[in-house]
DNA sequence: CTACAAGTGGAGTGCAACTTCCACTTGCTT
DNA sequence: AAGCAAGTGGAAGTTGCACTCCACTTGTAG
């Protein structure tokens, strides 16, 4: 048995070059679903990475698995952003910057805002990452709240609604008008602050906006018929 | 000279059979749009109308075409929004339930969500309207901002970064927590109340801003080149 | 050095969409 | 009533993509 095969899960230990595509590969799609966003083909990613399409599909025998890898990062990150903000002395300054700069990550990177607007693959991978960081937040907002500048209805549902609507604005706005989600997101903020706090419809619950967020084209399906 | 001919600009006087199936396929398509955005096949047109593909593409010879006819209408019915709101004795009434009513019937209209996010076809058929359009929302929001209601920093492009927003929310909320768009409707009209003012970031040139909502999928011949 | 399993690349397949072609039908003119 | 241009439907053509197949190459164990 030459092969000590410990890891279980999907990658059991590759041949070094091997790795080393996967790797290639990975960075590829990063780049790629950043400029182009998900539609890119996976031909332009194996370009890019400088491999065969049959590699890039040995590696991740699907689309999907391809794009729920490299996100699986991201998600990360946005996670740690929420922590950095926990670190901010000043709970409602930490939560400004927090929005701030996840809006900003999404205006960096198409892929991430089609992801949201367009279409999802398969969830399991992000719901660790996704339970922790709305524990995280809904501390930043408890503590945001307890300083009385943020409004006192605001649920961390919002934050997702945020990144929606971020989304629909970089969306529209890739080709002209690239700054125009930093007004939205200003106005957001605004709206945000207590002083401002009107009467609002009811949130949705957090599981409604979590289907929201990774469902989408599960229902690619649904009969069209007539 | 049997046919007389009027019409010069694209529609001739066309038998009375054609007409009658011109205008099923019209009123197909506002629905299949509606119900399943842009990407509907236009196979689901033509057959919701009940007439043949030929048929739909002697009528409208590319997708974008028909695409056009279709939401010529709905430009018009926000334009006509915006002269209602202008009748209203409160002008800052009137904005806020314009806002309301022009977001409520995109969220009705899932192809014009997708006009706003995902592409969008020739512009021409729309310039007069828009232009329109704007020359009344302009007067609104003088009206509304003389009644010291709206803030002074508000411009007419935010209106549109405000379909855009919603937009983004109603793509991701197709399937669930689909009352969302109200709640961030509701906070960016208390963002764009007076008291909530604070210092915002320059607005895109209403230039720009024509130019993100029209252009989009013009840039489809972009080289990924590597 | 040799052998072979793992890895590779590019041609090929299937599919779903837009668009075109063409043999047939039909409303309108005389 | 007859003729024909306008109109029609569905079958093909085309393109763009995800994904597969297979003859070849290469890292590595002995």
């Amino acid at each position: 048995m030459p092969r000590t095969k410990t890891v279980a899960d999907g990658d059991r230990d590759l041949r070094v070059d091997a790795e080393r595509n996967r790797n290639r590969i990975l960075a590829a799609a990063r780049d790629v679903f950043a400029e182009q966003g998900l539609q890119a083909p996976m031909a332009a990613v194996a370009r890019r990475a400088g491999v065969g399409i049959a590699t890039l599909f040995r590696r991740f025998p699907t689309k999907d698995d391809l794009v729920t890898a490299v996100f699986a990062d991201k998600m990360r990150t946005y996670a740690q952003v929420v922590d950095e903000a926990l670190d901010d002395p000043d709970p409602w300054r930490g939560f400004r910057t927090c929005v701030e700069r996840v809006c900003e990550m999404q205006a960096a990177d198409r892929g991430f805002t089609d992801v949201l607007t367009v279409a999802f693959p398969s969830a399991t991978a992000f719901e660790a990452e996704r339970d922790r960081a709305v524990a995280r937040l809904s501390e930043l907002i408890d503590n945001a709240k307890a300083t009385g500048r943020l409004r006192a209805d605001f649920v961390h549902q919002d934050m997702i609604m945020v990144l929606m609507a971020n989304s629909g604005v970089l969306a529209a706005t890739a080709e002209a008008a690239q700054d125009t989600w930093r007004r939205l997101v200003a106005y957001l903020i605004q709206a945000f602050a207590a002083e401002a706090a009107g009467p609002l419809p009811d949130p949705a619950t957090p599981d409604e906006v979590t289907l929201a967020l990774l469902r989408r084209n599960a229902a690619a399906g649904d009969g069209p018929s007539d």
